[in-house]
Formats: structure tokens, sequence, C-alpha cells
DNA sequence: AGCACGCCGACT
DNA sequence: GTCGGCGTGCTC
């Protein structure tokens, strides 16, 4: 059964009485989704008036372009300079709590509010009235008025006597005849014509769907959002629990609640997390699938979604980060899954973090948000210990899983084979698992088959030709790739430096390294491998997964697609082949990000009722990520963290930018650094670091050089900044891309 | 983002 | 002598 939702239809148009509305003759502020620094003034023309949040042609140079009323002009530029509105759109005005929204999200990360609003209006279509399609079906007493009568019109007036509307191909084919007859009829006045949308509607989520009892934590939890989410106002809460605790099933509770109250939902997934095992759960819980949003929807459903969600006929949109500028109206409730993901950060153009902004997008529209995950980032838990987040706990795993027992494998006590990667102990665990006919799991986060490449004879690396880095050797497809910026070649046969034939030797392991070794022990093994560039789609990525749930693999090898989601029953040995691997950069989240992402590929081993074991292969057995990792304490393992953090200064007990120069030139780029150091302003409260070479110093055939600022967590880091970067005279060639709270230093 | 304006290499 | 390469700068 399906219930009715009463949720208020948009507010009625009624520009006169709205704060900052503009008749003819005035001038307005229109912002375009351009690189500018602020709204551009027009002219309202005669007979039209204007409102905050209209959507809005105008003349821009030779062209005309969709803006956003964004208030009353600003009067700084010259009367006869001023273009004239050309028309407003019939779309729902971007409603207020959006428009403040970009504001802050420009202010906060320092871009040009032109360039946020374009992420609000990256929906190709969605501002032109629907494309409708013609229709043909009889027209109201025509058979009264017959023109001249031939065979074929009588089989087409047979068929439409029914009354239906169909398209002119249609009916001709039913009634065996060309369009031309079809047309004839029309013309003649005996059919008439009907315009029609083929989009598709959206479903009503039904609230009603029976669902299996809840534990008494994860009633309490959704007790204590919906309890929010009904009474309105602002507060984020940390969903706090292992994987197959539940919080699933609290967060649908709360999107429950907030339907039924009328409000629109955001759940927010990292990357296409929208897996097809996550939206079957949302459909056994409401009945019908969500509307999801995600980067490569194609055109006509992004429109489709982007409208639904304006006009309020989309009520719960489950999306990827950029999803947080749809233009919802009724938002009443955001829920950001899998928090601590590095998904959420958006690394080009406007550099934000989705799942900050969505708490941001909470509390300027007064309404909860929710965090979700095993594994909460250091960020999140310092707010929770600071009393501003809201902590809810659920520690009991569901059903019979237990968590799997963690190992380390001590590699200098129990070292692999010259030229193996898998030590003995390994080998003997996966031996057992295949004679138990279980399954196993292989972890390695490199994809390709050796990271390096290097030849015997001069010493030379293959390196990429436009940026700092090495080139991967991906055996299967025979050639070398750049991870950074997607150059390939075909694998030489004799080293480009020396010509010396035959001496090139790969080094280190990759996963398709790991494969080879794996079929050459366990020839009779049936072996999948599981990396982004085997597994190019969700089709593909189904298809793995329908052959590891049917058994139709014993051994998995995998990069990180492998460490989220499924729930595979015979899996029941994890190894992680290099668990030190992500420690070795120098980034100051190293140690946090690898203790998330092995704990979460740990929660793959034995989610059944089969108990899973984890083997971690390390050469520092006793690094505090190994400790937690083995002991299972998180909650240790994120007070030394934070103590360590907060010692330095670094966040969340302290603030970080990144601003990163690029250019074509390096002489260039080495000079503007320079100048910029000098101008750099004196603060007591903020540091200025560098310029050093930023940690990919070329890419793409870019220089690249790096500041980093460093501030105490009451300084107005972006101020100071802004008050910086305007004394300087910067080149056209030069790129400058400011990054608050950067989660990437390479 | 477009689009024009500008100043240096290979062509009818 | 021009056509056109894309670096640079502007759009109310």
């Amino acid at each position: 059964m399906t219930t009715k939702l009463s949720h208020s239809a948009s507010p009625e148009r009624a520009p006169h009485a709205l704060k900052g509305a503009a008749a003819g003759g005035e001038r307005v502020g229109v912002l375009l989704p351009l690189a500018l620094s602020g709204a551009y003034d027009y002219l309202v023309p005669e007979g039209l008036r204007l409102a905050p949040g209209d959507y809005v042609t105008v003349p821009l140079g030779p062209r005309l372009m969709v803006g956003v009323v964004w208030g009353p002009g600003s009067g700084e530029v010259a009367d006869k300079k001023l273009k004239k509105v050309a028309d407003r759109l019939d779309v729902p005005p971007m409603p207020e709590g959006l428009r403040k929204f970009t504001e802050w999200v420009a202010d906060y990360t320092l871009s040009p509010p032109g360039m946020v609003l374009r992420l609000a209006m990256r929906a190709p279509g969605a501002l032109e009235p629907p494309r409708l399609c013609t229709a043909y079906r009889l027209a109201e007493g025509a058979e009264a008025v017959l023109p001249k009568m031939t065979p074929a019109r009588t089989r087409v007036l047979d068929v439409a006597r029914d009354g239906f509307a169909r398209r002119s191909g249609e009916l001709a084919e039913e009634a065996g005849v060309s369009a031309g007859v079809v047309k004839g009829l029309a013309d003649a006045g005996v059919l008439e014509k009907v315009a029609f949308t083929t989009e598709r509607g959206f479903d009503v989520p039904d609230l009603e769907v029976p669902r299996p009892a809840l534990s008494a934590a994860q009633s309490d939890a959704a007790a204590a959002i919906g309890t929010r989410v009904e009474e309105g106002g602002f507060e984020t809460f940390l969903l706090d629990g292992v994987t197959g605790s539940g919080k699933t099933e609290v967060y649908f509770e709360a999107a429950a609640r907030a339907l039924a109250a009328g409000r629109q939902v955001l759940i927010l997934l990292p990357e296409i997390a929208l897996t097809s095992q996550f939206l079957d759960r949302f459909e056994a819980r409401f009945g019908c699938r969500p509307a999801e949003w995600h980067s490569d929807l194609p055109a006509r459903e992004r429109r489709r979604v982007w409208r639904g969600v304006a006009e309020g006929r989309a009520r719960i949109v489950v999306g990827a980060r950029s999803a947080l500028f749809l233009p919802f109206a009724e938002l009443g409730l955001i829920v950001v899954d899998e928090e601590h993901e590095i998904a959420f950060k958006q690394d080009e153009g406007v550099h934000y973090n989705a799942r900050d902004m969505a708490v941001v997008r909470g509390s300027l529209g007064a309404f909860p948000v929710v965090l979700a995950s095993a594994t909460p980032a250091l960020e999140t838990m310092a707010n929770v210990w600071a009393g501003r987040y809201r902590h809810l706990v659920l520690s009991e795993r569901h059903g019979a899983a237990q968590m799997p027992d963690v190992f380390a494998i001590d590699m200098r006590a129990d070292p692999p084979e010259r030229g193996r990667w898998l030590s003995p102990r390994l080998v003997k665990s996966m031996a057992q698992g295949l004679a138990k006919e279980e399954q196993s799991l292989l972890f390695l986060n490199r994809r390709g088959y050796a990271p390096l490449t290097l030849c015997r004879s001069c010493g030379h690396r293959l390196e990429c030709p436009q940026c700092d880095s090495w080139l991967v050797e991906h055996r299967f497809r025979k050639e070398l790739a750049c991870h950074h910026c997607g150059y390939t070649a075909p694998s030489p046969k004799a080293c480009p430096a020396c010509g010396a034939e035959d001496a090139l030797v790969a080094c280190g392991p990759g996963v398709e390294r790991i494969a080879e070794e794996v079929t050459e022990l366990f020839p009779e093994a049936r072996v999948a491998l599981l990396s982004s560039d085997v597994l190019r789609g969700p089709a593909a990525y189904r298809e793995a997964v329908r052959q590891i749930e049917e058994h139709e693999v014993d051994i998995i090898i995998g990069t990180q697609v492998v460490a989220k989601g499924h729930n595979f029953p015979l899996l029941t040995l994890v190894g992680v082949v290099d668990s030190d691997l992500g420690l070795e950069n120098g980034d100051l989240r190293a140690a946090e990000r690898t203790f998330q992402l092995l704990h979460q590929v740990s929660g793959r081993a034995g989610r059944a009722e089969k108990p899973g074991r984890v083997l971690m292969q390390t050469y520092m057995p006793e690094h505090g990520v190994m400790r937690a990792l083995l002991s299972g304490d998180r909650d240790a393992f994120l007070e030394r963290e934070a103590a360590g953090r907060e010692r330095l200064g670094y966040p969340p007990y302290g603030r970080l930018a990144g601003i990163v120069l690029s250019s074509p030139r390096l002489d260039q780029l080495q000079a503007l650094a320079r100048d910029m150091a000098r101008l750099a302003p004196l603060s007591e409260k903020i540091d200025v670091l560098g310029p050093a070479p930023a940690p990919l110093a070329l890419l793409r055939g870019r220089h690249r050089m790096r500041f980093l600022v460093k501030a105490r967590r009451e300084a107005h880091i972006q101020g100071y900044i802004a008050q910086w970067l305007a004394q300087v005279q910067i080149p056209a060639a030069v790129r400058v891309a400011v990054d608050i709270d950067p989660y990437n230093f390479s």
C-alpha cells in the first residue's frame, strides 16, 4: 500500500511581495556560472518583475547566458554599459537556502561565487521547458464530420476509436498504413494532436513497508534523529557503528520520519558507491528506487532529477557529493554515509568537502545532518569530543557474524621466497581455505604489474614524460601507464636510455603480479582480479560480484575497489599483501587513512556464520596503525592520533590550506613563488611554509610549486589568503589553486 | 566558459 | 605577402 505524502506545494509566486524584487527600469545583480568576481548588473526590461533566485537569460558579450538573479544591482557599473535582462525562465526559482549555501561555500573555499553556482546548475537542459512529443487521438465530434474515407483511413479510425493517444508511428503501424494517412487525418481535423512528455515521474516512497524490528540501540538512535527531524532545527549526529551493525536501517528510519513530515531527504554516498546492493536495500525499505544523482548520469536523467528536486516531486535522492548542490526547497535531512571517505573531497575547480559542506547546509537550512561510519574521521571525532556533534553508537554486529580475528605477519621474520610477495604463512592459510572450499581475498592497493621498471644495465627508470612520476607496467595490456595523467606507451623491448635489450626489470608488486604468483602457487584455483582497470563500469562490477557470490571464484585479488560494500558468505580469509603501503608518504593523515582502509578490508572476512581471519603482511608490526588493527581498539588509536595532531597544531586542532601554483614555465613559476613568499603578510597565528616543489612537481606538463598555510584554529585563514593573493600580480599563464582543508597532498 | 584580439611560423 | 596557431584578456 502506498502512503500519500502531504508535502506543501511550491510557494505561490508573488514577486512584488519578495524582498529585493525589481521591476522595469531598475538594476538587478545577476550571478553567472563563470569565474567572475561577483554578480553583474543588468537592467530589468519593462513588463518583467524579477525576484532573487529567478533564473534569467542575459546577454554577455556576443551571446546569451543563463544566470540567477542574486539581488539588487551594485550600481558600480556605468549606466550606458548596462544591458537588459533578456528573459525569465519558467522554472522554480533557486531556493534562498541554496543561494545562501552557494555564497557560503564560495567564501569558505575562496572560489568565485559563479564557480559554485555552476555546481548548482550542472543539469544540461534542465532550465528549458520539457521536450514534448506529439501523439494523436480521435478528435471530439470527429465522427460527425468525416472527410472522404478510404480503406486506410477507416482502419486508422478503427484503431483510434478507443480514445487513446498514440505516436504517429504507432498508430500507423497498428492500422497497417503509412504515417502519411495519419497526417492526412490530422490535417482534416479527425485526429487531434496531444503534447505529452515521455519523462518518467518519481516513485513515492512507501512508508508502511513491513520491516524487521530494530535493536534497542538502533531504535534509540533512530528516535534521537527522528525527534530532531520532526522538531526541526540544526543538529549533527555521528552514527558510529561497525560494519553490519545496522547503520543503514537507522538512517532509513530517520529518512522515513523526514518524508512523513513533508520534507525532502538527501543521502550522500562516496563516489558511485550507488551499488545495486544499496539500491536493493533502499527498495526493500521504501518499495521503490530512489532518485539517483552522480556525475555520469545521462543528460536526460540529470534533467529529470534536477527538475524533480526543484519542483518537489523527487522526495528522496541518493547521490554523490555533487547532489549537495541540487535545488531542494524542502530539504529536511542529509545523511552522509561512510563520512570518513576522501571521495567526498572534490579536488578540482571548487575544492570542497561534501561531508563538511553538508553540515553547513544543515546549519543554514536549520535541519539535522547524520554522518555515518564504522571508522569516523578524526575531524568528526574531535567534533564529538568537543560536544558539537551528538554521538550515536551501535556497538553490536547483527546476527551471528563475528568480527574477524586479525593477525600480523612480520615479513622480517617470515619472508617470502626471493621474487615472491606472499609469505609462507599466508600461502598456507590460503591453501587451507581452498581445501575447505572457502574463498580468500588478497588486498593490495596498487594497480598494474609493477610500480617501477628500471634498466639493469644503466639504471634508467621509466618515467612519465609529462609528470614527475614512474610509469606503471600493465602487463595484461602490454603497456606502461602514468597513473596521474593517463599517458600510456607500449612496453619497450630495449632500454630507451642505453638501448640494452632485455635489461628492463619490474620492481615491486602490483595486483597483476600477485595474480601471477597465485596462479603459479595454486594452478587449480579459480582466480579473479578486481581493479578499476578491469572493472570498467557498473555492469562489469556486478558481474564480478555475481561470480564471487556464486562461488565461481576461489581467490580474489583486488585493489581498493574490493574494500567496501559486499558481503560474501564464503569469504573467510583476507590477506593484506602490503599493510605498510599507505604509510610511506608524509601525509598527515596517512596513519588514519591506512587504518580506515585496512579496517574496511578486514570487514570483508567472515560476515556470515563462518568466522573470518585477516592476515596482514607488514615490516612494522609495532606501528600504531598495526597495533590498533590487531587489538581492534579504534578509540585508543584515534586518541593517540589526536594527541599527535594537537601537539603539532595540525587539523582538527589547527587549520591548513594548500596553495598550488602551476605553469608550463618553470622560471616564471619560481619567480612568482619567490615574490609571493616575500609578500606573505606577517601574522602571529598563521605560518606560511614554502614555496617548495609540490609533491608532483610536474603534472600534465605543468610545473607545480606549493605553499602550505598553517593557522591556529581560531585564525581566519581565508581572510589571510585573500589579503595575500590580492597583493600579487599573477601572470595569466600561472594557475593558482587554493585548497582549504586539503586532503590530497600529492 | 566563449570569443576576439594579438603577435609569430608555413603556405595559396 | 597572408592564414592560423593558441596565449591573453574581457564579458554588466
